[in-house]
RNA sequence: GGAGAGGUGCCGGAGUGGCUGAACGGGGCGGCCUGCUAAGCCGUUGUAGGGAGUAAUCCCUACCCAGGGUUCGAAUCCCUGCCUCUCCGCCA
């Protein structure tokens, strides 16, 4: 969330913010609502600093053994008055604070201005798949290969749950392996090994509630929420917290299912593994000082990129639009995986910095040097890779003429196999 | 799931209704002193909100896990929540 005092100084820069982002969060309420609460902050200060002054009167008429009764009398209006404040005073706060955590977070100047269709394609890798046969799309080659289980998943659990068996059980824990190894091994991050349901406190704190309810898997015995992402758990590792300033950059990934309702996206890309309620993910999250985000978020991209790249899949970074960017970003790039068979760019990783505005919801803060006064940290995330439409890329630009999949080289040693037959 | 204990400042740890933003010890920082062995002495050491001033700064208010309540007045009493620890039970 954004700066109480910062809305309050730059209240244009945050309107366009909102208008940009196609939000419609009430400014102009909370701005009349902060006049209010100043005014009431005022006097509810000078009522309670002559209480605290008589109140010691009191006690020294009692040492005296003098009659206080009347002053007495006296504070318990004032102390009335105190309390008939303090509730208005609760009331403009709770007004301000729920209008100010569903207010976006601002575009980074260097985020295209727009609606999806300004999105901005900012490189592309690798060559562009070619067969001379006709290729089929990766939910036929997982049929005839029998490598995901559609319908009795579907029986089992409901419509868009999806399970593997055999070698497509074995892809996906190869994958996730693969990618973890590589982040941990060769990209410097430290692997986490999360739970996989957070608090509400921990999905406020990365930007999921109170928007995106909806969209989430709740548990209502426990009030608990089934991980979107593990973003939310692995950023929420450190809530609360005052981190030393030469403990950062603290780099983090972590695999873990996600779980997502995927609430009013029903009857888009619902054919094979493209949209799914649960699917598998390694993310990479970063806390890390202010003035080096935007260096950081060039670099997480690149770590994701490195996966498709060793993959040798075929894919575009495109830098989203303010129309698209989500709520809690500043800025985001999304990669893009080209699929042969569906003949479709597929996202498959969201690498975004969302500079403090998370750190402010979680209070997550550092000490920039000793006796410093704590700064919020800023936090990025990507994801390095969503397995799912990894493994549409797969296998539908590692098909062959026969009906086989060749695995990926860097995927042999975790498959034991060279070829999906 | 049952029973109990507890959450105080950077850390340890006092404090059970007014004089406590908080004793004492440790740590940190600043200074002094010193040839006697990683010593001694003195001082200092939180955050947030509101207001005044160009500013250094000053004034007020709040904060002893969080949120409510009782009271003229609460770290201290009551309620709720969260978290930690101990014992018992259950369990992969």
């Amino acid at each position: 969330m954004l700066d109480l005092k910062f809305i309050r100084e730059n209240p244009e820069l945050v309107r366009k913010a909102i208008q940009d982002k196609g939000d419609k969060a009430d400014l102009d309420g909370l701005l009349a609502l902060d006049v209010k609460r100043r005014e009431i902050i005022g006097e509810v200060e000078s009522a309670r600093a002559r209480q605290n002054r008589v109140t010691l009167q009191i006690a020294e008429m009692k040492k005296a053994k003098q009659d206080a009764a009347a002053v007495i009398a006296e504070m318990r209006a004032v102390s009335d008055r105190i309390k008939e404040l303090d509730e208005q005073l609760r009331d403009a706060e709770e007004k301000i604070y729920q209008i100010q955590i569903r207010i976006p977070n601002i575009p980074h100047a260097s985020v295209p201005v727009g609606d999806p269709s300004h999105n901005q394609v900012v490189r592309q890798w690798g060559e562009m798949p070619k067969q001379d046969f006709k290729p089929l799309p990766h939910y036929e080659i997982a049929e005839k290969l029998g490598l995901v289980d559609f319908n009795r998943t579907s029986r089992m659990s409901g419509a868009s749950f999806v399970g593997y068996r055999g070698l497509g059980a074995r892809l996906e824990r190869a994958l996730i392996n693969f990618m973890l190894d590589l982040h941990s091994e060769k990209q410097g991050y430290t692997e986490i090994a999360p739970p996989f349901v957070t608090k509400r406190e921990s999905m406020f704190g990365t930007g999921q509630l109170p928007k995106l309810e909806e969209d989430m898997y709740h548990i209502p015995l426990d009030d608990l929420f089934l991980v979107p992402t593990a973003e939310v758990p692995v950023t929420n590792l450190h809530r609360e917290e005052v981190l030393d300033g030469e403990e950062l950059p603290i780099f983090y990934t972590a695999y873990t299912p996600c779980f997502r309702r995927e609430a009013g996206a029903y009857g888009k890309d619902t054919r094979g593994l493209v949209r799914i309620h649960q699917f598998d993910k390694v993310e990479m999250v970063k806390f890390v000082k202010p003035e080096t985000s935007y260096e950081e978020h060039e670099k997480l991209t690149a770590n994701a990129e490195e996966v498709l790249q060793l993959l040798g899949l075929p894919y575009r970074v495109v830098s989203l639009a303010t129309g698209d960017l989500s709520f809690s970003a500043a800025k985001c790039y999304d990669l893009e995986v080209y699929a042969m068979g569906m003949e479709k760019w597929l996202e498959v990783s969201s690498c975004s910095n969302f500079e403090d505005f998370q750190a402010r919801r979680a209070n997550i803060r550092f000490r920039p040097f000793k006796g410093a006064k704590p700064e919020y940290v800023h936090t990025l995330n990507g994801s390095g890779l969503a397995l799912p439409r990894t493994v549409i890329a797969i296998l539908e630009n590692y098909q062959t003429d026969e009906g086989t999949v060749t695995v990926p080289a860097v995927l042999r040693k975790y498959m034991g196999v060279d070829v999906i037959r």
